[in-house]
DNA sequence: AGTTGACGGTACGGGACCGTACTGTATTCT
DNA sequence: AGAATACAGTACGGTCCCGTACCGTCAACT
């Protein structure tokens, strides 16, 4: 009724889709976005197949043509749900990573996903399989860092710094505690005055230019 | 069987204890430290009123004489598995926080203490009633650092330090993001350099010995 | 037109779980 | 000794949920 289904009558030949993009499976896209939202309202407890059947105004047959069960979901979701930051090479590291900041900015204060993200830890800090598929998206958004990080190394703009692994983390860990542990907001003060400690922590100097 | 109970036969007048203290309730702190171990091995799905019964060799009767349901166990599981840290005044900055680093450090790297985080984290995120119960066991928990840090800025061992809720995050973040979200230990080595890069932050000085 | 396939809706079996009630027993208090 | 209390054990009603099966429908394809 709402639709967030489109009719076929304007599509020629492609499947439906939602957004207008021509993916594999839109219906299970929309399924997952679904169940993201289902995670952010009520949580582990309130997640059922039978509850994201009917939110999703989609039958459970749908569900489990697509999942062999709720296990499968919920990787799907996590895979979903990942998030990739895109950062730049402009030459200089206090504006990459201002480039991270905003982006961490954005992902952390979109609704829910405090929600999500505790929900979709807890499962996979208990459950082998979705703990895998957790680390492959974490690995995959480190990788943001660790290239402004090497980059700056490079460029010789931060001293006393031998390991990156410390440093990802070193840099995550406020906002993610701030945002995730504690829920508040990441407003622009914070986020100043982390980047503030952090460029002194690892005493950035702006690049001689070479 | 393996008795964590012990016979009343040496007891005197006073209740059977565990551990040998007096408190109010031995029972039901034995039962929530059932519980805590029940969440550390299996997390939430795992986690029944049933289960924790037959786990603490108890009856579901007396778990449900001293909370009223599922939620209220929850609840006091927090607020016992709540820790504080202690840390001394001993007149420099520096050495305080090694002091509350090895407190955290202690803490974080006790076995099921990530499996038990997470789910206490996701339950107190999606329902209100638990989720005051875990600000007010953080804001106790908060407490120590604040206190480091309000005395490093009266001995002026810290510069250029105006916000300390930014800063309490600042210097947990990281060891909360390696030890919680990512599930690494929290090792020597990181500690030192966690430290090394915090104290550049913060600009500290060894405090002119006023 | 006829077939195919994906779908929504419904129902169902089986199991798990919550919270309560009941019974019998051991210990403590009066 | 007798009463009161806390307990273990068991059973039970009611609910929820998972995963599957079945049926009718509608659109796409041949």
């Amino acid at each position: 009724m709402a639709g967030n289904r489109v009719d076929a009558t304007a599509g020629g030949t492609e499947p439906v889709t939602v957004g207008g993009a021509a993916e594999p499976d839109p219906g299970g896209e929309a399924i997952l976005d679904t169940a993201i939202r289902l995670l952010a309202d009520g949580g582990l407890s309130a997640f059922t197949i039978d509850r994201l059947a009917s939110t999703a105004r989609v039958s459970k047959t749908s569900i489990y043509r697509r999942w062999p069960d709720k296990k499968a979901v919920f990787r799907a979701v996590l895979s979903r749900w990942g998030h990739r930051a895109e950062v730049v090479d402009v030459g200089d590291f206090a504006t990459e990573l201002d480039q991270w900041y905003a982006d961490r900015r954005d992902t952390y204060n979109r609704d829910g996903f405090r929600e999500v993200a505790t929900s979709l830890l807890e499962l996979s800090v208990h459950d082998p399989e979705i703990g895998r598929a957790m680390d492959a998206d974490r690995r995959s958004g480190w990788t943001a860092m660790r290239q402004i990080l090497r980059r700056a190394l490079d460029r010789g703009e931060i001293t006393g710094v031998e390991d990156v692994d410390h440093l990802e983390q070193f840099f995550l860990g406020p906002i993610y505690c701030r945002a995730v542990l504690e829920g508040q907001e990441l407003d622009d003060a914070t986020i100043a005055n982390f980047r503030r400690l952090s460029l002194a922590a690892v005493g950035y100097q702006k690049a001689p230019r070479a």
